[in-house]
DNA sequence: TCTCATGGCGATACACCGTATAGCTCCCCT
DNA sequence: AGGGGAGCTATACGGTGTATCGCCATGAGA
C-alpha cells in the first residue's frame, strides 16, 4: 500500500508552543474582548483540539496571567529614565497605552499579583529608579500609591469608553440627548451637585485628566521622597 | 373534594421581587465569590426556576450592576462630614470596608460606571462635600483622582489577600518558606532592587498602607483646592 | 355563573463552556 | 523487532446564559 492510498493525517500538526497559544489568545481578546477567549476558540485558531492546550497550560486563569505578562513586555521602559518622576510617569503612561491597545487588560489589571517574568521586570525597573531616594518602606509606599492611582484611573477610563461606545453618546451628551435612565435621575432634583457638575463641567480629554491626576499624585510622592522619612 | 384532598402546588410560590433576587445573589457571592453566582443557583435559593428571574432582570451583567448598587448603600455617608477631607477619607474607608465584607466587590469596582440610585447618591454626597471649594473642573479632578487611588488600592489589597490565602503564605514569608516560583526568580539575581525591597522592607498592615497612600493623595488634592485653580 | 383572554411561570432546548479521563498512535531506544 | 513512553485526540460530564413555547391560573366581561 503506497502513501497515496493511505490518507494523510487530517492535521499536519504544527509543533505549537506556549508563545503561540498566548499570541492567539491575545489576538482573540483584542478582537472580541476577554469574553471571546475560550480554550476551544484559542485551540481552533491553532488548528488544534481543545485538549491539546492543556499540555502547555494548566488552567484558563493561568492563560489570562500569561496574557497579562506578555503585555507587561510592552510596558517595560525602553531606556533608563532621567529621574524617578520620569520613571513613574512613564510607567503610568505606558500602562495606559497598553490598556488602550488591549482593552481587556483593564479587566485584569490589579486583579491578580503580577508575578510573571515581565511583570517582575517592570517592578524591578521601577524600584531601581527610586532606589536610594528614601528608605525602602517609603519607596514601596510611593510605588504602591502611584500604581494604585493609575490602575484605578485606567479602569475607569476604559469603563467610560465602553459605556460611550455602547450608548453612542459621550458623557457630556447624556443629559441632553437621551441618557434613558440617568437623565431621568438627574431630573428628579435629588442630585443637585451632580447635576451642576455635569452641566457646568468642561469636557476634558481622557489623557489630560489622567495626566493631571497623575501629576498631583507625583507631587505628593515628591514631598515624601525628598524629605527623608515623613 | 376538599382542599385537603388536593395536593398543594409543589412550590407555594412566594411573590418574589428584585430585592430578594439581589439579596440572594449577594449571599451567594459572599459565600463563594462571584463565580458562585449563577442564574440557576440564585433562582434555586428562591425556590424558583431559572427563567423566573428574567421577569425582574434582563441579563446576568445587569444583576451584577444591581448587586454593586446595593452595596453602595452601605457606602453612603451616615452623617454630614466635617470637611471635604473627612468626606473623601470616609468615602475611601467605607468603600474599603465594604470590599472586605464583600470581596467580590473588588472584582467589579471600576469595571462599570456606577449609575444606580445608590451609586449616584454616593457621588452626589461626595460632590456636595467639595462644593464651592474650587471651580467645578478642579473639584471633579479631585474626586476622580481620589477615587482612582482607592479603587486601585482596594483591588490590589484584595488580590494580595487572595494570593496569601491560596498559598497559605504572607507576602513576607514568600522568599523564606517556599514561594515556588517567585523565590526562584528572585534567586536568579536579575531583580536586585526587588529582592532588597522584599528582604529589607517592613511588613505593614494593609490598612496602614492604604491610609498612608490616601493621606498623600489627599495632601495633593488639598494643594489644589485651597489655591483657586492651580 | 360561565367563558374567554392574558400574562406570568415552568419546562424544554440550544449552543457553548472548562476540563477529567482514557485510549490511540507514533517515535525512540534497546 | 519489540517495548515503553509521550503527546495528542475523542469522548464525556456537569455546568453555564438565555430564547422559545406551551400551560395554567387568574381576572374580566357577558
Amino acid at each position: 500500500m503506497s502513501v497515496w492510498d493511505r490518507p494523510a493525517p487530517p492535521n499536519p500538526p504544527v509543533p505549537l508552543d506556549r508563545g503561540q497559544i498566548i499570541a492567539a489568545a491575545i489576538a482573540l481578546a483584542d478582537e472580541g474582548g476577554l469574553a471571546a477567549v475560550s480554550v476551544r476558540k484559542v485551540a481552533a485558531r491553532l488548528n488544534a483540539g481543545p485538549m491539546r492546550l492543556y499540555g502547555y497550560i494548566s488552567t484558563k486563569d493561568q492563560l489570562f496571567d500569561l496574557m497579562v505578562d506578555e503585555v507587561y513586555a510592552e510596558i517595560l521602559p525602553g531606556e533608563r529614565p532621567g529621574d524617578w518622576r520620569e520613571a513613574l510617569r512613564g510607567l503610568a503612561h505606558r500602562t495606559r497605552q497598553a490598556a488602550l491597545r488591549h482593552e481587556w487588560l483593564a479587566d485584569l489589571l490589579g486583579g491578580r499579583p503580577a508575578l510573571g517574568p515581565n511583570g517582575l521586570a517592570v517592578t524591578e525597573a521601577t524600584l531601581a529608579a527610586l532606589d536610594g531616594l528614601a528608605d525602602v518602606d517609603t519607596v514601596m509606599r510611593a510605588v504602591e500609591t502611584v500604581s494604585a492611582y493609575f490602575t484605578g484611573a485606567i479602569r475607569r477610563e476604559v469603563a467610560d469608553l465602553r459605556a460611550e461606545r455602547a450608548t453612542g453618546l459621550s458623557k457630556r451628551e447624556w443629559q441632553r440627548a437621551s441618557g434613558p435612565h440617568v437623565t431621568k435621575m438627574l431630573a428628579t432634583g435629588r442630585f443637585p451637585a451632580l447635576s451642576r457638575a455635569v452641566h457646568d463641567g468642561t469636557e476634558v480629554a481622557a489623557e489630560v485628566s489622567f495626566a493631571t491626576g497623575l501629576d498631583w499624585v507625583l507631587d505628593a510622592v515628591a514631598a515624601r521622597l525628598t524629605r527623608p522619612a515623613g
